[in-house]
DNA sequence: ACTTTTGCTTGCATATCGCAAGTGCAAATA
DNA sequence: TATTTGCACTTGCGATATGCAAGCAAAAGT
């Protein structure tokens, strides 16, 4: 069963149920939007030019396309750069940053089947000790 | 960068980086998997029909190449069915049931910002009371 | 014997992706 | 001030993936 509506913007929609988790793929169920989240959490601000340094290699009109749907999400924001009105900024929204115990589960996961690269291990090791304190800590480092 | 191998069935498998969450997206970054993965969680057996039946409506040949990838990833495991031969089981290896943590928290954070279904929120509530405990009782309810 | 069920496979139109090149504006440089 | 460079995208297009319908062989039911 598919619902279909629009939404504010007058853009179609798709939401293949009701579930959280296939509501949840509609909008993230892609090899991309994951790693921006990635990106901002790590750095808390980055630039367009920032996202296609990254190691992975998204192309720059997959990478514009992700980011408009995240923002129409709320999910991150668009601010202008302290300095340069050439630049544009993108933080995470409060709703992106409560991704973080995702993205927390997905490296825990990750740990059992596979090797996790030394530089983040050390991060890993503090979640292990203590993930509520982890997720707190780090959550309160976005407010600043 | 791009890491490029082949696996021991000869099939490509493209790394886009060691990253978790990359390598994690490489297998899981698409709209189904995870949903396949919520069947199977839910039911803890699926034939081939039962994944069909499901409200978001997978194509079959979607469905087919999906199950494939996570059987080589080990993920999920093919049984025979006790009483028919034309039926095949699908159910979670060891490394699919531990994805649980993972989905528990895409449905904690879907709850903050979207409604979750009423016969969602029942067990979301035991989530809440007592998240460890309800992961040990889950994943012990496999073991039989 | 035949009809139906089951787990796929195949063909094809459409949508999405990925790469390369291009655009317009801001900023740095000469 | 004129020119070049940097930045955030957009555009075009071939390659790949998706979605839908139909087909198929083996097994099960009648």
């Amino acid at each position: 069963m598919q619902v279909v509506f629009k939404n504010n913007f007058m853009k179609e929609v798709k939401k293949r149920s009701d579930c959280p988790i296939s509501c949840t793929l509609d909008v993230f169920g892609d090899k991309w939007s994951f790693l921006i989240i990635r990106d901002l959490l790590f750095a808390k601000e980055c630039t367009y030019g920032d996202f296609l340094k990254s190691a992975e290699g998204i192309a720059t009109n997959i990478l514009a396309s992700r980011l408009v749907t995240l923002e129409e999400n709320k999910v991150i924001e668009k601010l202008e750069h302290p300095t340069s009105k050439a630049k544009v900024l993108y933080k995470l929204a409060q709703k992106g940053i409560d991704l973080l115990p995702i993205l927390i589960e997905i490296h825990l996961w990750f740990d059992k089947y596979e090797t996790t690269p030394e530089e983040i291990r050390e991060m890993l090791e503090l979640v292990k000790k203590d993930k509520v304190g982890f997720i707190e800590n780090f959550t309160k480092s976005f407010e600043s």
